[in-house]
DNA sequence: GTTACCAATTAACCTAGGTTAATTCCTTCT
DNA sequence: AGAAGGAATTAACCTAGGTTAATTGGTAAC
């Protein structure tokens, strides 16, 4: 990957709210990751104070509970920053990892020079400001969602929100990221394929 | 309230990140809101799109579900930037009420017109991302404890968070900051009552 | 002091979802 | 085609927490 590609995807991304970053002028190291299907980009309780960006793939973000239970947060689908911003700014461990669910490309960057260097970047803030924007809103409904309707109703709205997800991952991984177990999921399932008749 | 009280409020609270802002510039129009002790800043599902300031007191934001049970999302503390991060930005209704714990004073913004002065300050810009960081943390930390600690721990957890709170709210109010019913927490500060004899 | 009202406790019962385990389905590998 | 191993389903049972309602406190208003 060199840095035209680098550069392409990054705008790919941050265009989207209209703004023209120079990313030529992004000289920090780059780390190129190549992630296979089922692989973690890191791992619960690593530390992982770097910037990452997916160029391509699909992860989930999961935490793992000291009984073993998976809990997945996140979905993330290239192109778009990944990573832990808890990590990333304190330099403190990852409460989740994150699982590649597709073969992935990511690159990857010391969050410390990268935001040295972004910091004097005006467009660079703005869209850096609106990425946090958005992922704090997706947690706050994510959290509405969570308290306020049942495991069922969650499925169906994971089902509208993610459509091409329902049938491409593992029925578990879904089980996960609604909160309840497999098992459980499947029963949802048949209570509603029976209601549907 | 006037300006150079404004001017402080923020200062406290924007300046321990090190940051010197120039808030002189700040000429867009101000309201100024006392909020009585129990009552509301904005109700759940109105347009917010203002940024609020709480310069004194004490806030829960509260969501109500369509049974009518109510889960606190968060409780702050002035001095402190405060309001719907959704609401502000998208123009949308807000998904939670902000109810005063104490008597507070509030000063508010119009967002659109506030951003537009400040988004060419990079010193404002910065702030504004590290509150945006800093709320989000708390966010991830939060569903963090929700999805791998029992409701017992999460009690537990509040104590120690919270201290100041523990003996100076309604228990109500303590029950549903940790998702479960007043029956349920005073089962389990009965349970922790026996346990430590 | 007494009424009124709301907060907290306690007890009895209920339910969504967890746990375990057996069974059936699907892939993939040989 | 047969074997192996994971994914999903189903059933039986269990548990944390919800629901309802009765009881006890505590405090503000008269």
């Amino acid at each position: 990957m060199d840095r035209t590609q680098l550069k392409n995807s990054f705008e790919a991304y941050f265009n989207e709210w209209g703004y023209e970053i120079d990313w030529q002028r992004l000289t920090v190291p780059m780390d190129v990751h190549v992630i296979r299907k089922g692989d973690y980009l890191f791992q619960q309780g690593d530390f992982a104070n770097r910037l990452y960006f997916l160029h391509s793939g699909l992860v989930r973000y999961v935490s793992v509970s000291d009984e073993g239970k998976e809990f997945t947060q996140t979905f993330a689908k290239s192109p778009r920053i990944i990573g832990s911003t808890k990590a990333m700014v304190t330099g403190s461990t990852v409460l989740f990892g994150i699982q590649a669910l597709e073969d992935c490309m990511v690159s990857s960057y010391p969050w410390q020079a990268f935001y040295a260097q972004m910091r004097q970047d005006i467009g660079f803030l703005e869209c850096y400001a609106k990425f946090l924007e958005r992922i704090f809103m997706t947690k706050e409904e994510r959290e509405n969602a969570f308290v306020k309707y049942s495991a069922e109703r969650r499925y169906l709205d994971f089902c509208m929100t993610y459509p091409e997800l329902k049938n491409t991952i593992p029925q578990q991984q879904i089980a996960s990221y609604i909160g309840i177990t497999p098992v459980a999921l499947s029963r949802i399932r048949q209570k509603l394929k029976l209601g549907r008749r």
